[in-house]
RNA sequence: GUGGCCUUAGCUCAAUUGGCAGAGCAUCGGAUUGUGGCUCCGAAGGUCGCGGGUUCGAGCCCCGCAGGCCACCCCA
């Protein structure tokens, strides 16, 4: 009922929300730093074509869920805000010669995506994705230390259940011949195919293996794999991703049926899944080998890998299996409240708290002007320590500190303040 | 983009067959004038999502729109 809200399908993300967002990106840094990641920005928009060539013409991702910007001019310039990262980060590559950096260039960027799609729980217009991505190396090596990276993020950030999925979805040389047997085979049952799906044969056969109609069931199960018609050198890169995975304890799943929405990519294709929720939002991440985008986008031919972890899903999910865990990170008070007798007195407290404050402690003043007792029952909800009460004492050069946990209060010159409050959170409070 | 369910105070929710919009929590203030957490008292806070319609009268019935949610689509 509020006249003006947060546009559909965006949402504000309040302190308490904030507190876990903040948490899962020092956790993609910290991780990132730990395995060679060097953190990057790209503009939150880019020409349309970066992600029309990019991503694929007749992706969802560009035909439908594109977030267009209207151009303001006649520079014939047509911008989208990214939906994803990746698109972005290879024309940066691309465009800042990155090729005569030492290969892989290992990049990680955390930041909102763009996608113009029906907003539902965990899905929405603009949502956080920490992603990382390794440009110059062809692998199989690398695809399984990426994945070994994004599944150590969930667990670091203590999500339970994640399931990594994995499959390989060819290359050039092998993918075509694979889709012509796979429509065919589905054209041999184009009776027993929804209206739907038989719309999609033609347009993008692979999407017909994850349909969720149960109609389809069958008909996938029994449809011919893509593993089992890779060419050697893609068999040969999956066995060996798999076997990495399997030297790094990675725990996995082999998934026939795991192609992912984007055109770019290639070979090894993987997606993080959490199981037993409720909604249908249950991927939390995904990623694949794109050997083909940078030449794509202009580049010379360099293979890449990278992957893009969904911040909202994972704070979501860790809502519903931790609950307070959340709450707790935001609820850090002040170390100490300056509160006064004389309800006026407002340039003491302030004077007080800023000298405290320079001092580099964590200092509220209470600027209200209100009774004493009120002062203080603001501090204790604040969570503080501490209360700095000034009273008339202060002619004598004397403020009083009272511990708001124990109840207990002493005297002490304000000259001392400081050092004597950093001490007693050293001692009473680890830190 | 398709279908379904929902929308009352900041939050969680009440309101009889259509008959004067309420509670709890939170916020602010008070309980003889310098000491919080408990308790008591009080105040503020609502175009009942928005716009039409039916009716003497609509939070309640009908239509449209918006937003949220659910299932598709698809993904993070």
């Amino acid at each position: 009922m509020p006249t003006y809200r947060a546009p559909r399908g965006t949402r504000d993300l309040l302190p308490d929300d904030r507190a876990v967002f903040d948490r899962l990106m020092r956790l993609g840094a910290d991780l990132t730093r730990r395995y060679g990641y060097r953190p990057i920005e790209t503009p939150l928009f880019e020409q349309t074509a970066v992600f029309e060539r990019g991503i694929g013409e007749v992706t969802d991702v560009v035909e439908k869920e594109l977030f267009r910007l209207a151009p303001r001019t006649d520079e014939s310039e047509a911008w989208a805000l990214r939906p994803e990262p990746t698109a972005g980060i290879v024309r940066a590559y691309v465009q800042h010669g990155m090729q005569t950096w030492p290969q892989p260039v290992k990049l990680t960027t955390t930041g909102p995506m763009f996608r113009y799609d029906r907003p539902q729980a965990g899905r929405y217009r603009q949502f956080w994705q920490f992603d990382v991505e390794a440009i110059g190396d062809p692998g199989p090596a690398i695809d399984a230390e990426i994945v070994e990276l994004g599944h150590r993020f969930y667990t670091e950030a203590g999500v339970q259940g994640v399931e990594v999925l994995v499959n390989s979805i060819g290359d050039p040389a092998c993918r075509p011949a694979y889709i012509a047997t796979l429509t065919d085979y589905y054209r041999g049952h184009l009776a027993k195919l929804p209206p739907t799906e038989r719309d999609r044969l033609e347009r993008n056969v692979l999407r017909l293996l994850d349909s969720k109609d149960p109609d389809m069931a069958g008909l996938n199960a029994a449809a011919p794999r893509i593993t089992d018609h890779l060419c050697e050198a893609c068999s040969a890169h999956f066995e060996s991703v798999k076997a990495h995975l399997a030297a790094l304890g990675v725990p996995f799943r082999v998934e026939p049926g795991l192609v992912r929405g984007l055109d770019y990519y290639t070979r090894t294709a993987f997606e993080f899944y959490v199981a037993g929720r409720e909604g249908q939002q249950q991927a939390l991440g995904g990623g694949g080998r794109y050997d083909g985008l940078v030449a794509l986008l202009g580049g010379r031919p360099t293979p890449g890998i990278g992957f893009g972890l969904g911040l909202d899903r994972v704070a979501l999910v860790l809502a519903e299996q931790g609950g307070a865990d959340g709450a707790a990170a935001g609820a850090e008070g002040p170390l100490a409240v300056v509160v006064s007798a004389d309800p006026d007195d407002t340039v003491s407290r302030l004077r007080i708290a800023t000298e405290l404050r320079a001092a580099g402690l964590r200092v509220r003043a209470d600027l209200a002007r209100r009774k004493l007792g009120r002062q203080l029952e603001s501090a204790g909800k604040d969570g503080a320590h501490f209360a700095v009460i000034v009273g008339e004492e202060l002619v004598d050069g004397q403020v009083q500190v009272r511990d708001l946990q124990a109840g207990t209060q002493r005297t002490v010159a304000p000259g001392d303040l400081a050092r004597e409050l950093a001490r007693a959170e050293a001692t009473h409070h680890h830190g």
